[in-house]
DNA sequence: TATTGTTATACTCTATAACTATA
DNA sequence: TATAGTTATAGAGTATAACAATA
């Protein structure tokens, strides 16, 4: 259904200069955003983000020299390396979250109560249903 | 509201992989997908794309390049050159758009046919608030 | 002078391949 | 040998600034 996706081109479009404010790349905040609740190795992180490890090392080198992000050596393997967001890099995340939330109910103050329930219930069966869905 | 963020980088992950698997970048599918109905000049093209009109001489460089769209000079301004899709673009582009219909079906299949009208209704009122919202 | 577009330059993001250090 | 990570290199995408051609 396009509406779904013009919606999504809107939200991103959101995230996007947002992070931009901020001289933040959309990489940089989802990288940001990982690191709110874990302090994974750089495999790890490569994981969540699906990119190369070699591209990571450059993506934690740029937000380390930044202060959003610093490297921890692992304590039981000495090749390993974790990554910690800072408290810089926190406090950054809390000023987009906030940004990003204010437009999210401004856009959804259309819809009486009700019907933002409604809405909400719809996408999350309709997000669900994704989980199920074959890969390809 | 979280659901929504959730499913418009679903929505916009499968986009990425789609165009990947053309080596297409995003912003390459966008160029495509606004040249469907249009033949614009260079600057009308980088509003439209958000970018600056030096980035879009390299955008077009290469898209042309790999045969998907051609600069034709303006016939009314010998400054002014305008781009247009080739049937290659065309061809490309209606083959990803075909793989995206076919994955948003499978998706929201999970709803009966009456609360997918709601959804759409609802998300069509949210998109409509969108355009009246500032654009700060 | 103003406008349309390209070129020069620099930086981010990404991948592949080769490498180092540790397991 | 295998694994965790970095470095070297190359190409796409982006911006700013300087430029050329035309209006």
């Amino acid at each position: 259904m396009d509406a779904l996706f013009q919606l999504s081109f809107l939200l991103q479009g959101w995230l996007g200069r947002i992070a931009a404010e901020h001289d933040l790349s959309p990489v940089q905040v989802r990288l940001l955003g990982i690191l709110r609740d874990r302090q994974p190795g750089m495999l790890e992180l490569a994981r969540y983000l699906e990119l190369e490890k070699s591209s990571l090392s450059g993506l934690v080198d740029r937000a380390e020299a930044r202060g959003l992000v610093e490297r921890v050596p692992s304590s039981d393997d000495r090749r390993a390396t974790t990554v910690r967001v800072t408290a810089l890099g926190r406090q950054l995340t809390r000023t987009m979250t906030g940004k990003v939330e204010r437009k999210m109910t401004a856009l959804l103050a259309v819809l009486p109560e009700k019907e933002r329930a409604r809405l909400t219930a719809l996408v999350t069966r309709v997000l669900e249903n994704a989980m199920q869905l074959p890969v390809e």
